[in-house]
Order: C-alpha cells, then sequence, then structure tokens
DNA sequence: CCAAAAGTGTTTTCTCTACACCCATGT
DNA sequence: ACATGGGTGTAGAGAAAACACTTTTGG
C-alpha cells in the first residue's frame, strides 16, 4: 500500500524445531533435514520454509511441519525471532522459530523418510546451518522451563505410560537425577493421571502400570487456581 | 538473491512497549503514541517503526526507544512476533514487540513530549491500533514472569529507593498483596540490596532507610548457582 | 502529645529432601 | 531360586505463612 512503500521489505521465514522423545533410549531428539537450496545446500538445517501470501506465521509453522512429519495436531509453540543483518548471507531473512512436541507414534515415519529427514539426539547434534543451533538451544530452554510449569510431558509420551517413563522423560530433558518416590508422591497428589488396568511388562517381569493424563481434571483443576510445577531436583 | 526470488517479501516492523513506574502513584504505566500514518493515524499505538535494511530487529528497538524517550541503555527485551495476514489493514507486515523497562528519571520528558507520546496506566489504556493491546497483554504477561525470577524491579526505579517503595512496585505490577515483613526478610537474605546511611523524607516524619540493587554482588552470586526468586503470595 | 508511616520476631504449617527394603514374575 | 526392575513410607530440615506491636518525628 502507498503509505508504506518507502519502506524495505524482507523475506520471511519459519523454522520448526522439532522435538521427539526416544522412550527405550530415554533421550530428547530432534528431526533435522539436509538444506535443498544455496547458501548453504546440503548443511543440517531445521526444517523451515518461507511464509506464503495468505499465511499467518503460526499456519506457516504448522504447514512445514505436516509436511514432514503428517502431524498436524500437536503442541507448536513460538519460541523466537531472529533478525540480525547477515543472518542468512543469501539475502536479509527475518525468522521466526517455533518448537513442536511430537508423540513419536503419530508421526508418519515414511514421509519423514522420503523428506530426508533425520532424527538426532540433542546431545549429540552435528553443526547447523546459520543461526539454528542457536535457534535449538533456545527453544530446548525453553521446552524446558514449559516442562516446569505445564504438564506437557505427556505430549512426548504415548498415550499410555508408566510412572517410570514419564520420570525418565523428565530426567533425559532437565538433565537431572530425580528421587523416584519423591517424584511419584508429587505428581500422583497433583490427581491428573488415571491408572489403568493393565501393564507394561517389556521391560519388566513385574511390570509396571500404565497411566493416562487425564486432561478435562486438569483444565477443571487450572480453572480454580491450581497450577502444575513439578520443578525437580 | 537468485535462489529465494520466487518466494514473497513482506514489511518488518518492531513495536516496543515501554514500561514506566509511576513511584508516587504506584502505578505501571505505558508511553504511547497517536500513529501518524495511515491505516489508523490519529489512534493510540505503541512505539513502532520498519526495520531498515543495515540494522537488527533488536538495534530497530533500541533506535525507536531512543528516538521517543532519549534512552539507551535499559532493559529492552524480545516479546514475540505477530503475524497473522490481516494485522495490519494497510499491508502485510510482520511485527515484533519488545518491551523495555525505564527508570523514568533517565527519560528526556522534552523529547516525549515533543513526540507527542503520553504515559497511561496500564489498568486504564484506551483502544490501540491493530493487534496492539495483545502485543501489551503479552508483554505485561512477561514481565510479570520476569520480575518473580530476575531481579529487574530495580530498573523501574530511581538508584535510591525505600524497601517499602520496592515493595510497593511488586504490588502494583504483579497486582498481589504482600506481607511487609515476610517481604523484608525474603529480600535482605538474598544480600543484594545495600543500606545506606540516608533517608527518604517524603512520606513519613520518620522516615525510610534508602537501599541500593548491589548489582555485581548479584552477578557473583548468580555465577555460584543462587537464582533470584520472588514468587510473593 | 498525637497521627502517620517505618520497622521488627516468633510460632505454626507445610513442603522438600533423604533414604532402604519388599514385591512380583519370568527364566 | 534368583535376578530384575517396580513399588512403597517416614522422619527431619528448611521454607513459607500468619500475625501485632513498638519506634520515630513533624506538626
Amino acid at each position: 500500500m502507498k503509505n508504506y512503500s518507502k519502506y524495505p521489505k524482507y523475506y520471511v521465514a519459519v523454522d520448526c524445531v522439532i522435538f521427539g522423545y526416544d522412550i527405550r533410549k530415554k533421550l530428547l531428539k530432534l528431526l533435522l533435514v539436509k538444506r535443498n537450496i544455496d547458501p548453504g545446500k546440503g548443511s543440517w538445517s531445521l526444517a523451515g520454509g518461507f511464509v506464503k501470501e495468505k499465511e499467518s506465521l503460526d499456519d506457516a509453522a504448522a504447514r512445514i511441519l505436516r509436511k514432514l512429519t503428517g502431524i498436524s495436531t500437536v503442541l507448536l509453540i513460538q519460541s523466537r525471532t531472529y533478525g540480525d543483518t547477515d543472518r542468512d548471507p543469501g539475502a536479509r531473512v527475518i525468522s521466526t522459530s517455533y518448537y513442536a512436541l511430537t508423540g513419536t507414534s503419530e508421526i508418519n515415519h515414511e514421509l519423514v523418510k522420503d523428506n530426508g529427514a533425520h532424527w538426532r539426539s540433542v546431545e549429540d547434534l552435528p553443526k547447523l546451518v546459520f543461526d539454528h543451533s542457536k535457534m535449538v538451544n533456545q527453544a530446548l530452554h525453553d521446552l524446558q522451563n514449559l516442562l516446569k510449569t505445564k504438564p506437557v510431558g505427556f505430549e512426548l509420551l504415548p498415550e499410555k505410560f508408566t510412572l517410570v517413563q514419564l520420570q525418565e522423560l523428565y530426567e533425559a530433558i532437565l538433565q537431572v537425577k530425580v528421587d523416584k518416590r519423591n517424584f511419584r508422591k508429587k505428581i500422583l497428589s497433583m490427581d491428573i493421571l488415571e491408572k489403568l488396568e493393565e501393564k507394561e511388562k517389556q521391560t519388566s517381569k513385574k511390570g509396571a502400570w500404565y497411566y493416562t493424563f487425564k486432561k478435562e481434571r486438569y483444565d477443571k483443576l487450572s480453572m480454580n487456581g491450581f497450577s502444575f510445577n513439578l520443578d525437580v531436583s
């Protein structure tokens, strides 16, 4: 429009930090792709793309996530916007990073493979293109904070999970050791988990009870001033 | 550059949520301007502007803050990026909001006046243009979180302040009532304040001791694992 | 001398932490 | 019968919350 026309325009992109959790190896993973466009073609990169004319930033992030994994209903949270002049040597590009929490079960693994994407442990990441490593660090930090104050750990686990698995997830992401009894006491006292009449029997002879997250119960409690807190030591 | 040329470009802006604290009235204030460009010319608005070719987003926010207030050394923190397609009816504009904490004393009030800016209490804001009200709400939320976990309250107070004033600031921003004895116990036990040999005598006959924030002391403690916490009830 | 705001400790409650043994079952 | 991982309770320390009176001094 006329009024703005003397001002410059820039490319606007989004980049997705896609977190997944490997329940067997107890590792937080990240979905990376090989960049298919210059500059930096062939480098490891976050899944990203330019924002289209008729889509919001949020929609662009959702589209990129969907295209790569087939998932559409996950937590997808805006993290930070990166706007240094020389962050992309190809041109001035402003990029907003989002992070996603994906239960690995909902993922379309064929699609992931076809897109040339790979899961990598966050503790063993390759060099990433541009400022993508900064994006990962920031997103990881955001995730750690979120995990302490919102019940989002369940997003990274299957529908049914054991308390041991939940604890291991907290230990893996927050990088701490947690006391088993204290952890169970805290999480169970919140009354947001439901114990099922079914056991997980792969990892032990005795078997461990499955639980599910009672979302409606949590929502109701939240409305009455309850706030989730699991600032584990 | 060649490779990106098939993708669209957009205007990129920043908007500043400039917080100030009125120590006498015990109110958190916000610096607003009248928008001088269509669309929305004449509406109340945050201080904002387009990002120039050779400046980062952070630099753009700092420039806008400086132009309006004369201040250059304040906390200026990125909040969130707003990218809905129709947020600005004039054109597609992606805008990143920043919030600033300003001690009202450092402000060049002449400059503020010349720019047609006005301080308004956050509890009594006019309708703002576009999605600027959302920006304010988000920034206020961010500020409240920050205040609990980082010693930033001092940024909004003069160099010398009394414990009563500090407590009132917390009460005003977090919207809670705080027990005087518990508040003092907590903040003093952190050993990050220095008591001066001077009293504030305007507001009472007895007078209240002035304190200053010991920044170096806080930095040293932080390095040794101390973390500020004032999650007052 | 009195009004107005500043300053000060103690008790109780709750939350956090540390810690070690029994249970169930498949092989 | 035994090895493997799952599950459980309690006591002590420390932090948070509740609570009311004394001090100072300008007018």
